[in-house]
DNA sequence: GGCAATTTGTTCGTATGTATG
DNA sequence: ACATACATACGAACAAATTGC
C-alpha cells in the first residue's frame, strides 16, 4: 500500500483536444467575440493534425455556438458573442426526449418570472419602471393590431423585468423557456376563444404589477404575476395537470 | 407583382441535413437509448455522403449528448438516454463567458429550491417525507465523516425534495446549477471557519423545512430554506451582492 | 488466451464552389 | 474581372481498438 494513486486514463480523441484549447481560449478572454481564428490549414499546422481533425474540432466548437465558419472566408473562422442558443437547443431536446409537459413549463415559468419580479421591485429604477410602463402601452395599442405585436409587447415588459432584477442566469432561462412554450403552443394560441377578453385581462394584470411593484411590494406583484400568467396559460394546459399549477397561486 | 412569393435559402452543409435527421429520428423515439447507428461506412450508404461528412455529424451528435461512439465497436454508435450534460455544458459556458457571479448562481439556486419545496409541500407523500428525515439523519451522522458524505447527504435531501415537487425541469436546472456552484467553491469549502458550527446549523434548517412541510405551510417551508441556504453560501459571496440574496428572504 | 474480421480514429490528396481584395 | 486563399466535400489509405470465434 502506500504509493503512487493513479487514475484511469480515458483515451482522448485528437479532435477533442483541439476542441479544448480553443475553448479554453475563448472562455479566459484570450480570444474575444469578433476576432479570428486561424484557418484551417494553419490550425492543422499549430495543432500538428490532420485537416479532418480541425475540421471536426470546429464542428464540435460550432455546435456550442463559440464560431461559425463560412466556405471561402479568407479570415478564418469567426469568435462568436455567447449565445444561449445552445442552451436553448439542449432545453428544447429535453423538453422532447423527457416529454416535458406544457404544464411543466409554464409552472417552471410562473417560477422564475414571479422571482424577477421579486427582485426588480427592490431593485428597479424610475427608468426601467416607465419602460415597463411603455411595454403595457404598446400592449394595448396592438390589441386590435394581431397576435405578433402583442406577443412582442409581452416579450418587452417581461425583459424590462427581468433585467430590472438583475439576475442574468435568469434573464436567460426566461428567454429560453418561453420561446419553447410559444412554439408548443403556437398553432393554438390564435384560435383561441375570446382572446381580446384574454388579452385585456392580461393588460389588466400587467397594470396591477406595475402599481404594486411601484409601491414596493415585490411579494404582492409577483403574486400577481403568476396569477397573470396561470390565466394566460391555463387553457391550453391538461385539466389534470393545472392543479400543479394552481399550486404557486397560494 | 403577384408572382410566388419566395424564400431565402440558406446554404445548409451536407452535415447538418444528416444530424437533423438522425436528431429527429432520437426526439420521436423511433431510435431508442441503446440501440445502435448503422456503421459509418453503412452511413455514407445511407445518407450518400462521404464518411468525413458522417463524421462530422457524428461528432455534433456526440456533442449533443446524443450519441457516443466508439473506436472499434462493431455494433456503431450508441444512442444515449438523456442526460443534462450538453445543458451543463452550455450552462458552464455561460457562467464563464458571461461572468455570472456566484451571488447569481445561488440566487437561482434559491428559487429553484423553494419553489420546489413550495410544490412538494402540496404534493409530497409520507414515503417521500421520510426519504427527506433519513437525509437529515444521513446529514447528521456525517457532521464527523467530512465534507464529500455531509454534501452528498444534503444532495439527497434537495433530490428528494425537487423530486417530491413533480417539475423534472426543475429537477434538472436544480442539479446543474448546484455542480456548477460547488466547482466554483470547492476550494473554499474545506477550509472555511467554524465548518461544523457552519453544518450544525444547516442540519437544523433543514428540520425546521421538513416540519413546516410536515404541517402544509408551503410558503413557511419555502422562506426557510431561502434563509437556510443564505446562512450557508453567504459567506463566499461577495460582500457587496450579499444584498441581492437578502431580496428574497423577505 | 490468441486470432481474424470489422470498425473507428486519423492522415493525406484532390476537386469544387465561394468570398475577399 | 481576376487571382488568391478559403471552406466544403469526396475518396483512399493506414493505425489502433473492439468484438466474436
Amino acid at each position: 500500500m502506500g504509493g503512487p494513486r493513479f487514475e484511469p486514463v480515458r483515451a482522448v480523441r485528437a479532435y477533442e483536444r483541439v476542441v479544448e484549447q480553443v475553448e479554453e481560449a475563448v472562455e479566459s478572454g484570450a480570444l474575444s467575440p469578433g476576432e479570428r481564428l486561424p484557418s484551417e490549414r494553419e490550425l492543422m499546422v499549430q495543432f500538428s493534425v490532420s485537416r479532418s481533425t480541425v475540421r471536426e474540432a470546429l464542428r464540435v466548437l460550432q455546435a456550442r455556438g463559440l464560431v461559425r465558419s463560412r466556405p471561402g472566408d479568407p479570415h478564418g473562422a469567426e469568435v462568436l458573442p455567447f449565445t444561449p442558443a445552445a442552451l436553448h437547443k439542449s432545453m428544447t431536446t429535453l423538453a422532447r426526449v423527457e416529454e416535458l409537459s406544457l404544464a411543466e413549463l409554464v409552472q417552471f415559468r410562473m417560477v422564475l418570472d414571479s422571482a424577477a419580479i421579486l427582485l426588480a421591485a427592490r431593485l428597479r429604477t424610475e427608468e426601467q419602471l416607465a419602460e415597463m410602463g411603455r411595454a403595457v402601452e404598446a400592449m394595448r395599442g396592438a390589441v386590435e393590431a394581431g397576435e405578433d405585436a402583442f406577443g412582442a409587447a409581452d416579450v418587452a415588459f417581461h425583459d424590462a423585468v427581468v433585467r430590472a432584477g438583475g439576475n442574468k442566469l435568469i434573464e436567460i432561462c426566461t428567454d429560453v423557456v418561453r420561446s419553447i412554450v410559444l412554439k408548443l403552443i403556437a398553432e393554438r394560441i390564435a384560435e383561441a376563444p375570446d382572446r381580446e377578453a384574454l388579452m385585456r385581462r392580461s393588460i389588466h394584470h400587467h397594470e396591477e404589477v406595475i402599481a404594486a411593484m411601484r409601491a414596493g411590494d415585490g411579494p404582492l406583484a409577483a403574486r400577481l404575476s403568476r396569477k397573470a400568467m396561470y390565466d394566460y396559460y391555463a387553457g391550453y394546459v391538461e385539466e389534470c395537470e393545472r392543479g400543479a399549477l394552481r399550486a404557486l397561486l397560494e
